[in-house]
DNA sequence: TTATATACGGAACATTGTTCCGTTTTGGCA
DNA sequence: TGCCAAAACGGAACAATGTTCCGTATATAA
């Protein structure tokens, strides 16, 4: 059920409901948790105490429970944001740059949001139903953003045609990955690596 | 420091001292700790309660805090135990199987091993220093075991030569991996693929 | 047999997820 | 404007679990 408020009969009979408006203190708490939470995982991981997220955001707990039944609910909605976040970056580079910059930028701000979000991996491995809808919308979100970066640079002629966008986010995801545990920039190296490899072979063949 | 009981200067002024067996009472414990511990992370997975497996095996929670300091530190030690069981597992089915049985068998043991243990990836990867040492010591068992069995299979002119067994064991981790989700004898069916490639182009090379 | 280091058991403590409920705030309405 | 009911809030209280502490029991050397 969605949410209500009064409601009445109309001339057919049938139960007409007029939703309330969200409550504005309701809506200044969960801002304000989504913003302490992105905070505190940043800085002490996604095992962060309910408690700290609470106070950081000058909230109780039970407002933090009213907002999301369970606590994985609330890390879901920050991957979400995240991941919306990252997404809506696509098209803002789009008009600011050439189509191949600004698929180049773009896989160095997913990069980015991958090398933050390291927790993202254990969670999705943990089990928790919470989580279970994280994996299909990030693909959901990531892979029509990416595909029309990915288009657009094509159509300039900057990039070669044969790779998929889907591929190609799993690809970095796989790179970077590993690239963890090697030196800190490593993982930029190696994306760096692959987008001149998909440049290669477009309008200007080498030799 | 070592376990050590009673200790005297010696003549020339040193302090000797003459370690202490360690006591039968706490081997038992240690040994039924142990045990029961595989059993409860076997059925409800490593995250069970330490009570729970205190219980099981017959033990007060301090004394499970006397032989591991931290949980993390049982769950490491059963790890290794498993490891221990399936790298020996390599020279008893050697002794009794063909070289190219033998290896096939092996793998199917191992197999096993990656399928109970799933949970030991996530505790590889939560960051927790009691596990540091556990992909170096998988690799240290593991890989000796593999070997030796891959080269008599080889010598026997059953297998082709050019797989290194530290490739392989990865090879096999990634199929178990993505095969979790698929059906049950995914893996086995995979890693007899596997096998049988490696068989493919030995003695009797394909037409 | 006795002394003592060693080991044991489990109550108590600390941390953290979650629930409950009395109090406060908000927004529609007279 | 003032009132009221629904919605939201805060935080104490509860539950589960990792960890520590210490009095008691036991094994081993002498």
């Amino acid at each position: 059920m969605s949410t209500e408020a009064s409601s009445q009969d109309d001339d057919a009979g049938r139960t007409v409901t007029k939703p309330r408006p969200v409550r504005a203190d309701a809506k200044r708490s969960l801002d304000a948790l989504l913003e302490a939470a992105l905070s505190v995982f940043t800085t002490s991981g996604v095992d962060a105490p309910v408690r700290e997220i609470a106070a950081k955001a000058g909230v109780g707990v039970g407002t933090v429970y009213r907002h999301f039944p369970q606590r994985a609910d609330l890390v879901a909605a920050v991957f979400r944001r995240e991941i919306d976040a990252c997404a809506d970056a696509a098209p803002a580079l789009a008009v600011e740059h050439k189509p191949g910059d600004a698929l180049a930028l773009w896989m160095h701000r997913y990069t980015a949001f991958l090398a933050t979000k390291r927790g993202l991996a254990t969670a999705l491995h943990s089990g928790d139903p919470a989580f279970d809808s994280l994996p299909t919308y990030f693909m959901q979100r990531l892979e029509p953003a990416l595909r029309t970066l990915l288009d657009a640079a094509a159509t300039a002629g900057e990039v070669r045609t044969d790779i998929a966008a889907d591929d190609l986010l799993g690809a970095v995801a796989n790179l970077c990955r590993q690239a963890y545990e090697k030196g800190p920039d490593h993982a930029r190296r190696m994306v760096d690596l692959l987008v001149d490899g998909l440049r290669y072979g477009a309008s200007t063949p080498a030799s």
